[in-house]
DNA sequence: CTCCAAATATTGGATGTACGATATTTGTCT
DNA sequence: AGACAAATATCGTACATCCAATATTTGGAG
C-alpha cells in the first residue's frame, strides 16, 4: 500500500481492499471485478503480485479452499481502507459537481 | 496519459487534466492545490515530468507571461478528460454507499 | 550591473502497476 | 495413474509516479 500521502500509485491495491471489504473473494473473482469496472480483465500478471504485497503487509489474509485461495481483510487492513478512503475523498472532491 | 483502459496509472495526469479543466493555472499553483487535497506537496520533479508529458500529448497547452508558464486544456485535452472521468465513475462506483 | 528569489526543468534511483509468457499447484475426469 | 483445466505464481520488460538534489531561466531589488 502507498503509505505514502503524496502517492498516486497504490490505487491497485486500494481497489482491491475496497473490492475485498464487500465480500472476500479469489484472485479469479477479483480480477473478472475488476474487468468489469475497467473495461478489461488484468492480466495474473497484475493482480497476484499485488495481493502477495497486500498480504506481507499484513492488510489481507487469505484461506486456501480446494483450488483456490480465498482473500479477506485483516483488522489492519480495514483501517487502511477507512484512511485510504478519506484521503480519496479528499483528493477527487469536486470531480462530479 | 493512460491509453490503456486497464491501467490504473495515469491519474496524475487525470488530477492534472482535471484541475486545468476548472482554472488555467502554472505548475506551483497546480502543485498547491495537489498539496491541499493530498496533504503533502509534490516535488517539482514529480510535477514538470507530468505537465512535460502531457504538453507532448497535445493535451495542455502552454502560455509564458514573465516568470511563469500558464497551463490550459486544449480541445483534445477536454475529450480525453471527458472519457477518463466516465472511467473513473465507473472504476470506483459504490465506494461511498 | 549584480544579487536574489521564484518558477521551471532535469537527473538518478526507487516503487507500483501493467502485460505476455511461462511455470506450478490442485481437483476432476477418464 | 495420467490427462486436463483452472487457479495461482513468477519472470522480464516497460512505464507512470515519486523524492531529493541540482541546474536553469526569469524578473525585480539594491
Amino acid at each position: 500500500m502507498a503509505a505514502d500521502c503524496c502517492d498516486m500509485r497504490g490505487m491497485l491495491s486500494f481497489l482491491l481492499l475496497f473490492l475485498l471489504s464487500k465480500k472476500p473473494m479469489h484472485g479469479q473473482q477479483l480480477a473478472a471485478e475488476l474487468g468489469k469496472r475497467k473495461g478489461c480483465r488484468p492480466s495474473p500478471g497484475t493482480i497476484y503480485p499485488a495481493l502477495k504485497a497486500l498480504k506481507e503487509a499484513g492488510l489481507i489474509a487469505e484461506k486456501r479452499q480446494g483450488k483456490t485461495i480465498t482473500y479477506r481483510l485483516t483488522p489492519a487492513g480495514s483501517r487502511a481502507l477507512r484512511v485510504a478512503k478519506a484521503r480519496f475523498c479528499r483528493t477527487f472532491t469536486g470531480l462530479f459537481p
